[in-house]
DNA sequence: GTCCTGTCGA
DNA sequence: TCGACTGGAC
Protein backbone atom coordinates (compact mmCIF):
# COMPACT_ATOMS: atom_id res chain seq x y z
CA UNK A 1 0.00 0.00 0.00
CA UNK A 2 2.66 2.74 1.20
CA UNK A 3 5.03 1.17 -0.93
CA UNK A 4 3.03 1.72 -4.14
CA UNK A 5 1.98 5.36 -3.03
CA UNK A 6 5.66 6.18 -3.11
CA UNK A 7 5.62 4.41 -6.85
CA UNK A 8 2.86 6.81 -7.86
CA UNK A 9 3.88 10.01 -6.06
CA UNK A 10 7.52 9.49 -7.72
CA UNK A 11 6.65 8.96 -10.76
CA UNK A 12 4.04 11.91 -10.96
CA UNK A 13 6.83 14.32 -8.96
CA UNK A 14 9.83 13.22 -10.05
CA UNK A 15 12.88 13.34 -7.61
CA UNK A 16 12.77 16.45 -5.20
CA UNK A 17 16.38 16.31 -4.36
CA UNK A 18 15.62 17.27 -0.51
CA UNK A 19 16.89 19.13 1.58
CA UNK A 20 16.60 22.72 0.08
CA UNK A 21 20.08 24.22 2.81
CA UNK A 22 23.48 24.70 1.63
CA UNK A 23 24.95 22.74 4.88
CA UNK A 24 23.91 20.36 7.48
CA UNK A 25 23.83 23.88 10.32
CA UNK A 26 21.59 25.10 7.53
CA UNK A 27 19.28 22.28 8.08
CA UNK A 28 19.17 22.22 11.62
CA UNK A 29 17.99 26.33 11.65
CA UNK A 30 15.58 25.35 8.73
CA UNK A 31 14.03 22.93 10.34
CA UNK A 32 13.49 25.16 13.76
CA UNK A 33 12.38 28.01 11.63
CA UNK A 34 9.84 26.18 9.51
CA UNK A 35 7.74 24.65 12.71
CA UNK A 36 4.35 25.92 11.38
CA UNK A 37 5.53 27.83 8.70
CA UNK A 38 5.38 27.91 5.17
CA UNK A 39 8.61 27.19 3.71
CA UNK A 40 8.52 30.35 1.73
CA UNK A 41 8.61 32.18 4.56
CA UNK A 42 11.50 30.38 6.03
CA UNK A 43 13.61 31.17 3.47
CA UNK A 44 13.44 34.97 3.85
CA UNK A 45 14.48 34.64 7.36
CA UNK A 46 17.74 32.30 6.24
CA UNK A 47 18.44 34.91 3.68
CA UNK A 48 17.92 37.50 6.69
CA UNK A 49 20.45 35.63 8.36
CA UNK A 50 23.14 35.57 5.83
CA UNK A 51 22.91 39.36 5.56
CA UNK A 52 25.46 39.25 8.72
CA UNK A 53 27.61 36.53 7.37
CA UNK A 54 27.95 32.59 7.05
CA UNK A 55 25.00 30.65 8.70
CA UNK A 56 27.22 28.99 11.43
CA UNK A 57 27.34 28.58 15.17
CA UNK A 58 29.18 31.70 15.60
CA UNK A 59 27.01 33.80 14.06
CA UNK A 60 23.49 32.76 15.82
CA UNK A 61 25.27 33.06 18.96
CA UNK A 62 27.05 36.34 18.06
CA UNK A 63 23.88 38.77 16.81
CA UNK A 64 21.93 40.61 19.84
CA UNK A 65 18.73 39.20 20.82
CA UNK A 66 16.42 41.97 18.69
CA UNK A 67 18.64 41.49 15.62
CA UNK A 68 18.18 37.83 15.44
CA UNK A 69 14.50 38.46 16.54
CA UNK A 70 14.18 40.85 13.34
CA UNK A 71 15.83 38.54 11.11
CA UNK A 72 13.75 35.32 11.59
CA UNK A 73 10.82 37.55 11.79
CA UNK A 74 8.99 36.58 8.71
CA UNK A 75 9.16 32.61 9.56
CA UNK A 76 5.92 33.72 12.38
CA UNK A 77 6.51 32.61 15.84
CA UNK A 78 9.66 34.75 16.12
CA UNK A 79 9.79 35.72 20.05
CA UNK A 80 9.92 32.09 19.91
CA UNK A 81 11.85 31.11 16.98
CA UNK A 82 14.62 33.46 17.93
CA UNK A 83 14.99 31.94 21.67
CA UNK A 84 14.68 28.25 20.37
CA UNK A 85 17.91 28.92 17.66
CA UNK A 86 19.89 30.09 20.65
CA UNK A 87 19.18 27.28 22.99
CA UNK A 88 19.19 24.84 20.44
CA UNK A 89 22.64 26.06 18.93
CA UNK A 90 24.21 26.66 22.61
CA UNK A 91 23.30 23.12 23.74
CA UNK A 92 24.51 21.14 20.41
CA UNK A 93 27.86 23.14 20.42
CA UNK A 94 28.57 22.46 24.04
CA UNK A 95 28.21 18.73 22.44
CA UNK A 96 30.87 19.45 20.27
CA UNK A 97 29.30 20.77 17.53
CA UNK A 98 26.88 19.24 15.14
CA UNK A 99 29.09 17.08 12.72
CA UNK A 100 30.47 15.23 15.60
CA UNK A 101 27.06 15.69 17.61
CA UNK A 102 25.03 13.58 14.54
CA UNK A 103 28.12 11.26 14.18
CA UNK A 104 26.50 8.51 16.88
CA UNK A 105 24.07 5.52 16.38
CA UNK A 106 20.82 7.10 15.25
CA UNK A 107 18.65 6.58 18.77
CA UNK A 108 21.40 7.98 20.85
CA UNK A 109 21.44 11.06 18.71
CA UNK A 110 17.42 11.30 18.26
CA UNK A 111 17.23 10.89 22.47
CA UNK A 112 20.11 13.63 22.57
CA UNK A 113 17.51 15.75 20.55
CA UNK A 114 14.61 15.13 22.33
CA UNK A 115 15.89 16.38 25.32
CA UNK A 116 16.34 19.83 24.22
CA UNK A 117 13.85 22.21 24.10
CA UNK A 118 12.38 23.25 21.18
CA UNK A 119 12.60 20.17 19.37
CA UNK A 120 9.79 17.71 18.71
CA UNK A 121 9.92 14.26 17.05
CA UNK A 122 9.33 16.27 13.52
CA UNK A 123 12.63 18.08 13.96
CA UNK A 124 14.56 15.75 15.24
CA UNK A 125 13.64 12.73 12.35
CA UNK A 126 14.19 16.20 10.09
CA UNK A 127 17.74 16.81 11.60
CA UNK A 128 18.68 12.84 11.60
CA UNK A 129 17.11 12.69 8.15
CA UNK A 130 18.36 15.25 6.10
CA UNK A 131 21.61 16.92 8.37
CA UNK A 132 22.63 13.62 8.80
CA UNK A 133 22.40 10.66 7.09
CA UNK A 134 20.28 8.79 9.83
CA UNK A 135 17.54 6.11 8.18
CA UNK A 136 14.61 7.69 9.78
CA UNK A 137 10.86 8.49 8.40
CA UNK A 138 10.10 12.33 9.19
CA UNK A 139 6.35 12.18 9.85
CA UNK A 140 4.13 16.06 9.20
CA UNK A 141 0.92 17.37 9.31
CA UNK A 142 0.77 16.14 5.55
CA UNK A 143 1.61 13.20 6.19
CA UNK A 144 -1.33 12.65 8.78
CA UNK A 145 -3.67 14.08 5.78
CA UNK A 146 -3.00 11.96 3.46
CA UNK A 147 -3.38 8.96 5.62
CA UNK A 148 -6.68 9.55 7.01
CA UNK A 149 -7.88 9.92 3.57
CA UNK A 150 -5.74 7.19 1.48
CA UNK A 151 -7.53 4.76 3.49
CA UNK A 152 -10.09 6.16 6.58
CA UNK A 153 -11.05 2.54 7.88
CA UNK A 154 -7.20 1.63 8.65
CA UNK A 155 -5.72 4.83 8.95
CA UNK A 156 -8.33 7.39 10.51
CA UNK A 157 -7.65 6.57 13.92
CA UNK A 158 -3.99 7.41 14.28
CA UNK A 159 -4.17 10.04 11.37
CA UNK A 160 -6.59 11.65 13.92
CA UNK A 161 -5.20 11.01 16.82
CA UNK A 162 -1.76 11.77 15.42
CA UNK A 163 0.20 9.04 16.66
CA UNK A 164 3.57 9.94 15.72
CA UNK A 165 5.51 6.43 16.30
CA UNK A 166 2.23 4.52 14.57
CA UNK A 167 2.70 6.44 11.63
CA UNK A 168 6.38 6.17 11.39
CA UNK A 169 6.34 2.55 12.01
CA UNK A 170 4.22 2.18 9.20
CA UNK A 171 6.21 3.92 6.54
CA UNK A 172 9.71 2.68 7.83
CA UNK A 173 7.66 -0.98 6.56
CA UNK A 174 7.07 0.65 3.28
CA UNK A 175 10.68 2.65 3.07
CA UNK A 176 12.22 -0.72 3.96
CA UNK A 177 10.63 -3.12 1.06
CA UNK A 178 11.77 0.14 -1.29
CA UNK A 179 14.86 0.28 -0.54
CA UNK A 180 15.52 -3.45 -1.29
CA UNK A 181 14.03 -3.27 -4.88
CA UNK A 182 17.63 -3.19 -6.48
CA UNK A 183 19.71 -0.24 -6.90
CA UNK A 184 16.58 1.73 -8.32
CA UNK A 185 15.45 3.25 -5.08
CA UNK A 186 18.25 3.92 -3.37
CA UNK A 187 19.12 3.24 0.36
CA UNK A 188 16.91 3.66 3.14
CA UNK A 189 18.19 7.49 3.89
CA UNK A 190 17.86 8.16 0.07
CA UNK A 191 14.47 6.58 0.49
CA UNK A 192 12.87 8.07 3.23
CA UNK A 193 14.22 11.52 2.25
CA UNK A 194 12.55 11.36 -1.35
CA UNK A 195 9.25 9.79 0.45
CA UNK A 196 9.20 12.92 3.01
CA UNK A 197 9.52 15.15 0.30
CA UNK A 198 7.05 13.80 -1.93
CA UNK A 199 4.42 13.73 0.88
CA UNK A 200 5.12 17.93 1.03
CA UNK A 201 4.70 17.88 -2.56
CA UNK A 202 1.30 15.88 -2.68
CA UNK A 203 0.10 18.25 0.44
CA UNK A 204 0.55 21.51 -1.42
CA UNK A 205 -0.36 20.38 -4.93
CA UNK A 206 -3.28 17.68 -4.08
CA UNK A 207 -4.32 16.38 -0.83
CA UNK A 208 -4.92 20.40 0.45
CA UNK A 209 -6.31 20.54 3.32
CA UNK A 210 -9.67 22.63 2.66
CA UNK A 211 -9.96 21.99 -1.18
CA UNK A 212 -8.32 18.69 -2.03
CA UNK A 213 -7.77 18.54 -5.98
CA UNK A 214 -9.04 14.84 -6.17
CA UNK A 215 -8.77 14.86 -9.79
CA UNK A 216 -5.41 15.42 -10.99
CA UNK A 217 -4.00 13.28 -8.06
CA UNK A 218 -1.70 11.10 -8.32
CA UNK A 219 -3.09 8.93 -5.80
CA UNK A 220 -6.49 8.82 -7.19
CA UNK A 221 -6.95 5.30 -8.37
CA UNK A 222 -5.77 3.79 -4.34
CA UNK A 223 -6.92 6.99 -2.65
CA UNK A 224 -10.65 5.97 -0.94
CA UNK A 225 -11.30 9.85 -0.26
CA UNK A 226 -11.26 10.66 -4.22
C1' DG B 1 -6.70 22.53 24.72
C1' DT B 2 -4.21 27.00 24.08
C1' DC B 3 -0.66 30.04 22.90
C1' DC B 4 2.82 31.71 19.72
C1' DT B 5 2.99 35.10 14.49
C1' DG B 6 4.29 36.87 9.48
C1' DT B 7 3.19 36.02 4.67
C1' DC B 8 0.72 34.56 0.75
C1' DG B 9 -3.09 32.99 -2.01
C1' DA B 10 -8.12 31.80 -2.77
C1' DT C 1 -10.79 38.87 4.65
C1' DC C 2 -9.42 34.47 6.05
C1' DG C 3 -7.33 29.95 6.03
C1' DA C 4 -3.05 27.54 5.80
C1' DC C 5 1.69 26.94 6.52
C1' DT C 6 7.00 20.57 6.57
C1' DG C 7 5.18 22.16 15.48
C1' DG C 8 6.29 22.41 20.21
C1' DA C 9 5.72 23.74 25.09
C1' DC C 10 2.79 24.30 28.82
Amino acid sequence: MLSETYRLLHSAFGPQHWWPASSPFEVLVGAILTQQAAWTNVEMAINNLKEYGELAPELILSLQPDTLRDAVRPSGYFNQKAKRLVHVVKEIEQKGGLERFLDRPTMVVRKELLAIKGIGKETADSILLYAGKHPVFVVDAYTFRMLGRLDPIRFWEIAARRDYDAVQALFTDAVKELAHEGEKNGDAVEVSREYHALIVELGKRNCRKRIPLCGSCPLREICQFS
